[in-house]
DNA sequence: TGAGCATGATAGATAATGCCTATGAACTTG
DNA sequence: CAAGTTCATAGGCATTATCTATCATGCTCA
């Protein structure tokens, strides 16, 4: 009586429900079958797996180790089914796409929109996060996908470029550097810049791009969206830089901000799509890749 | 019918043997029986695994794809028996160590002998490659543990430190370089000096140290082992670099070479063990660096 | 303290699943 | 074209998982 997928699941589900009779509902099983099973693989590996002591149930520490490996193990079955239907059909099956919130807004709702019309038998999921938690979705396997401004630092990540977006700086409409011809990285003054918080890219690349003798001390602004960004400078409480596309249409609208570009060669992000080498659905994503590019306005330039 | 751990294994020896009838015999059932089994994941796939067509079975691009998954699964399930055989008994099992080969004629045979005392219950297996490989095969599974001299790029690997190991220089007896009383690294010139093929991390790091301008100019010599090199000193082929355990006893042996020490902070190397973050053996590792300290030679400072 | 309830373990019957032997079909080869 | 390989199919058998019913344990609260 070798160990089963089926039995791993049975595990899974009792370590969420940590209660046979509701792990046993889970998998539309009866609660003498999930514990003969749980009870078999604990006889079968020679090892307790769960403590029945007391009200509560709870994995011992094998136990949590051996499910930690059962969950790969399910992954990995997970994922062939998923190889499979995607070979079936490249254009169809799951998709689960991620995107950080400096990019989202002003990309997602018009890609999402094409892909649909592209790919009609695709389910498009969608999750917003910052780069570091998309990136461990990515490995985990949750995530098949995510549009990033940084390149993956884990050897099993793979990217495709999709396009360089300038920054832009913006200005109260009475501010004095308003006056000046070429606007300079030195000109962005510490006490001035309102930046987006410790762990979105984009604070880190602005960071960087202007070299601050000490950037911890850095104006705090606990806001989370580059739009808030944008009404506080409106509102004269400082400039900012933001990454072009979330200007939208205003270049040089008539709103409270000026828009001016800055003189500095690297001043602009890389964006691209990020996923797993192992993925199998690479004919997708280049194709999604395509989809995304099109839906790009003019002012992008595709790389 | 859902999948089945068997069945992934059935793939597998299909795969390995392009043959129904010898892939059954290896998997101990007849060839109808896995030939109903491999047809039932099809059915339940949707996808053809096999080509069937001709005289030689092959597995289709889909099939190719899903046996990696497969593997990876059954690698997951062989982990659970290991976590569970090293939970019974952290010093019981199996473990399979991997080494340099700048490291392994120094250390191993010392190290194997205390581990074979300290750890009878311990099936321990040895192989000896270059960084690069031995990195690989931790990330595959395929080993345990390894001893290198580098640090893991790695996220999913993690290290125990052993020693510092410092370079020695060594010289031919008539060696004019003998004649001076601080040798620095700049007195090691390109041309004179003999060092490992590319590949082997000592090589990298004597390269690194010396900051050669042009390090592609080097006189390649094609030897494997670090007691070649010594032979080669001591005709007085040139001079070179070895790592401090590779002088056995020789520290001022009467022999045909020359050894001194090197006037430079970074003249050595960080030994320690390299294995996967999530291996279940941590405790038995902990107990094996101990070992190979134990057993090192004075010269070395534990670190 | 003891009745009642919740929870997990056990037992025996039943259904599903995988395996084997025997045999058939297709293709290769001499 | 006949013989030999090789894989697929069929039907019977054995094993295994599952179910219902029931028991054992321990907690809760009057």
């Amino acid at each position: 009586m070798p160990m089963n997928l089926r039995d791993l699941r049975y595990l899974q589900a009792l370590a969420e429900e940590q209660h046979f009779g509701r792990a046993a509902r889970i998998c539309n099983v009866s609660q003498p079958t999930l514990s003969v099973q749980i009870k078999k693989m604990e006889v079968d590996l020679g090892v307790e797996l769960v403590e029945r002591s007391g009200r509560t149930v709870i994995l011992t520490d094998v136990g949590q180790n051996i499910l930690a490996l059962a969950k790969d193990a399910l992954a990995s079955i997970d994922h062939i089914y998923s190889t499979a239907e995607t070979a079936r059909d490249p254009y169809s099956g799951q998709l689960q796409l991620g995107s950080i919130p400096t990019i989202s807004p002003y990309l997602i709702p018009q890609a999402i929109r094409q892909s649909k019309a592209m790919f009609p038998r695709l389910k498009l999921g969608f999750l917003e996060d910052i780069t570091e938690r998309l990136n461990e979705a990515l490995l985990q396997g949750t995530l098949d996908v995510a549009i990033l401004a940084t390149e993956p630092e884990d050897p099993r990540l793979e990217v495709i470029n999709l396009y360089r977006e300038p920054f832009s700086v913006i200005l109260p409409k009475e501010h004095p550097l308003n006056e000046t011809e070429d606007l300079d990285v030195e000109d962005l003054t510490l006490n001035e810049l309102i930046l987006l918080p410790e762990g979105h890219c984009f604070r880190d690349q602005a960071v960087d791009l202007c070299q601050f003798a000490q950037p911890s001390a850095l104006h705090e602004v606990n806001v989370s969206s580059m739009e808030t960004i944008i009404s506080l400078v409106a509102a004269g409480q400082g400039i900012s830089l933001i990454p072009s596309m979330a200007l939208g249409g205003r270049w040089n609208a008539g709103d409270d901000v000026c828009v001016r570009t800055l003189n500095h060669p690297n001043a602009y992000r890389q964006i691209n799509l990020t996923f797993r080498k192992s993925t199998p659905k690479r004919q997708l994503l280049d194709s999604l890749a395509d989809v995304i590019l099109d839906s790009l306005p003019e002012e992008m330039c595709a790389v």
